[in-house]
DNA sequence: CCGAGAACTGCACCGGCGGTACGGTTTTCT
DNA sequence: AGAAAACCGTACCGCCGGTGCAGTTCTCGG
């Protein structure tokens, strides 16, 4: 019973290195086994198929990333009580942890998993889907909170923003592995970061008249 | 001869449906040939593997994809001389495009591959990464045009920049996908034109103070 | 219209993969 | 001590990408 789960665990950690490393289609069952040191038979004693290896990963990272964004989005609460400084300093400190990473992230499971999803059964896309809402979700009640007390430079809807943060990280991961340049996550956390910023900070304070620039 | 260019282009056009409806890892040979109405040693006589597939369905989508960009930012360029001008003209034109296709765009197959490099070998892990670095060159040359003429409201690097745009429509197919909400591409790339538009625009000329809000 | 090369066909075969089936054995907790 | 959990061993299945090679049909330039 607890020798099963700890062998669980280490099914998920080496498929999670694999998934990571070479995309779930890529990392099969008879390597996971041989790596874990068990048998075929014991594997489909925990999963019964890949699907639910699948899920199984996905669960164990969003409870890990989440506890990740709690950490650092509740340190830059305790460092502001300004919504919008909470969201910048949020963006700022996660940007900053993605680029402290060694050698790079190592990338999002549900990223990877977005993109093979042919590979999986209606539950595991559910499930994708359904963190992708989550972290749209969870920017949009930060933003809605930042609507309420700040003036928005253009109209744009606060779902609009949410999605382009969580574009930008996933848009940002898929353009690091595709170019082999880990800087790209973190640079663009950073611009969605700065277009928030913009949005929402009082524009006049900063923007400086092209004639002034010239004179 | 040309028979043979033909079915050559025949297999390209039933693999390349396949692969944005499932990926390419689940879109068999098997199933092509099927389609096709050939045999597999008439698919291995076109392709000698399915990297050479791969780099097929590249090539002829760079061709593609570049002459509709062509097309679209000719024409920005006939609607406005400024070059600020036709990047967001040329932006919003490319998202309309993104909206009208019937039942949500296809899906970009170099985004799709990104995500299973895994399952390439070099060649074609250096075509995808040289047809992202197409696009942030292409971007990157036109933001360029503008910081020439434009004073930036905030000091960001041109490269950057372009890569955000990228990663903007890269993200939103990806999200798009996720979610199965089509329009979450033409909305994202919108959002990446307000960033320019944003960062370009004399802001004093549009943005109003808190106070002035009150009053 | 003929010959050469292009464009295939047909068939047999390989190893890796996900997955099934099922009986037997060890380990763990109560 | 006994029941349940946690495996092991083995044999097997169909799909997949890919190879090898001999033979056939089509197409086009001369």
């Amino acid at each position: 019973m607890r020798k099963g789960n700890a062998t669980r665990e280490r099914i998920l950690d080496i498929a999670e290195a694999g998934v990571l490393a070479k995309g779930f289609g890529a990392t099969s069952i008879d390597e996971i086994i041989a790596e874990a040191g068990i048998t075929k038979s014991g594997f489909f004693y925990h999963f019964h198929d890949k699907n639910e290896l699948a899920r199984g990963l996905l669960a164990r990272h969003r409870g890990r990333l989440g506890q990740l964004v709690d950490e650092i989005f509740g340190r830059a609460a305790e460092l502001s009580d300004d919504p919008l400084q909470q969201l910048l300093i949020g963006l700022t400190l996660f940007a900053e942890h993605m680029a402290a990473m060694p050698g790079g992230h190592p990338g999002c499971l549900v990223a990877t998993m977005s993109y093979q999803d042919q590979l999986f059964n209606r539950e595991v896309r559910a499930m994708v889907s359904s963190i992708v809402e989550d972290w749209n979700g969870f920017f949009r009640t930060m933003i809605e909170k930042i609507v309420a007390a700040y003036p928005l430079r253009e109209p744009v809807d606060p779902g609009r923003i949410a999605r382009n943060i969580t574009c930008a990280i996933d848009g940002g991961i898929i353009m690091s592995k595709s170019l082999g340049d880990p800087s790209v996550l973190p640079e663009q956390m950073l611009m969605a970061r700065n277009y928030v910023k913009m949005l929402f900070q009082p524009a006049a304070l900063h923007a400086v008249p092209r004639e002034a620039l010239a004179a």
